[in-house]
DNA sequence: GTAACGAGTTAGATAAGACTAACATAATAA
DNA sequence: TTATTATGTTAGTCTTATCTAACTCGTTAC
């Protein structure tokens, strides 16, 4: 069993190998708001117990183990998250610390009994993948809102670094996983649109909202 | 705030107390499961915090501060149990362990919806108090089975000390808080008892069990 | 091709929470 | 009342997870 701290480096070693490709030491500790050579001397720890590969001066990787390892946490993470929306009406811009801590937890009934109550969902409350119980992550391709092009119609499907300002300010415009989005126009310059979606005919989303919106093309 | 590890002195102080009036840092490390000199320098911690009130050699008291915060988790604890088995389907034998790990969240929301979503319960699977927002408790009088004379009737209210054991004992006997038992005999030399409930006309139990037995006479 | 800077590591310190060994106090029994 | 036993404390060590200061490696700029 690892410790929540180990769990916690896990974790981030996981997302930052899934944004960036590559993880150095300089990405995790600012990832986790710690100084590198904490950062350093967990990767040496992590290394003993093989789950992730870690040699001076090179990119760090998870191994097999620790991807799996990784995963799990995040199945609890995000099935929580679920959780807490669909059976306990919070709203999804609240659940994530609640869950941050909540997935420590180590009671697989826990956990078993929350996605048998949610119907064994394949996403969480964000549109991100639930991995399943051996840790396997079914992966989606997702267009984002900004590719699309005038005229074309996609449905929302999930969001991209999901904070809490982001997740108010797509709820100030009732943007909700599931709706339909026409691009009515595009900004050359700036990359800004105006779409259209339920009860909202012109609505105008930077360009910052358009790259982390992800979409399925109709 | 205090650490997990504080946390679980303060409760292990609460229960002690309310359990044998004084506490001693041998009883301290003893429920723990740790070394006395580890109590020991736990208690001074807690003294400088205000939570105890500690002199060498003396019993250990909570402060009015310490009973609160103790309260407080205890609320956590007895809700998080009263949940798992009211909203998630779980054994009363079966959630002290994992509301042992979710008592340490930090959210009074999560916390507060649960006792919305049970409206509000007074007491856990159980039948112990559970504490308010302001972590008082309302202390009800129940008096044990094996002080009941023969031909008395009582509502089992309540139990003592619940282990998984013990709990799965009753399950045995579908002996469920709410049930009414009727005491049939008593055998002088022991104490065991034979009793009626339900469709159970001749069940006999043994003096320890109708110790631990709270009921509410009829 | 070397200087400078950013990234990474080493060494040593600290705090929390545990331990053991050794000593001290208090209560009990003879 | 003294000896024994149980309880409690002190001192010092260990591990985990953090830090700062100082040193090293590597890459980019000139």
């Amino acid at each position: 069993m690892n410790t929540h701290t180990e769990e916690n480096y896990l974790k981030a070693l996981f997302y930052l190998t899934a944004e960036r490709g590559e993880v150095n030491v300089n990405d995790l500790s600012k990832h986790l708001g710690i100084q590198m050579p904490t950062a350093t001397s967990m990767m040496k720890k992590l290394g003993e117990k093989k789950l992730v590969q870690y040699e001076s001066y090179k990119p760090i990787k998870l191994s097999d183990k620790g991807k799996k390892e990784a995963s799990l946490i995040i199945r609890k993470h995000r099935l929580t998250e679920m959780f807490l929306v669909e059976k306990m009406g919070f709203g999804w811009e609240n659940v994530h610390p609640i869950a941050e801590q909540v997935e420590h937890v180590d009671s697989p009934d826990f956990f078993d009994r929350m996605d048998e109550m949610l119907g064994f969902p394949k996403m969480d409350p964000h549109g991100s993948p639930i991995p399943d119980k051996d840790g396997k992550i079914s992966w989606q391709k997702f267009d984002k809102l900004s590719d699309c092009k005038v005229g074309e119609s996609a449905k929302l499907s999930a969001v991209m670094h999901s904070s809490d300002e982001f997740l108010k300010h797509l709820n100030a415009r009732e943007l909700q996983l599931g709706v339909v989005v026409k691009v009515i126009s595009v900004e050359p310059f700036d990359g800004m649109m105006v779409v259209s979606y339920g009860k909202r005919k012109s609505e105008t989303l930077s360009s910052i909202v358009c790259e982390r919106l992800l979409v399925q093309r109709a």
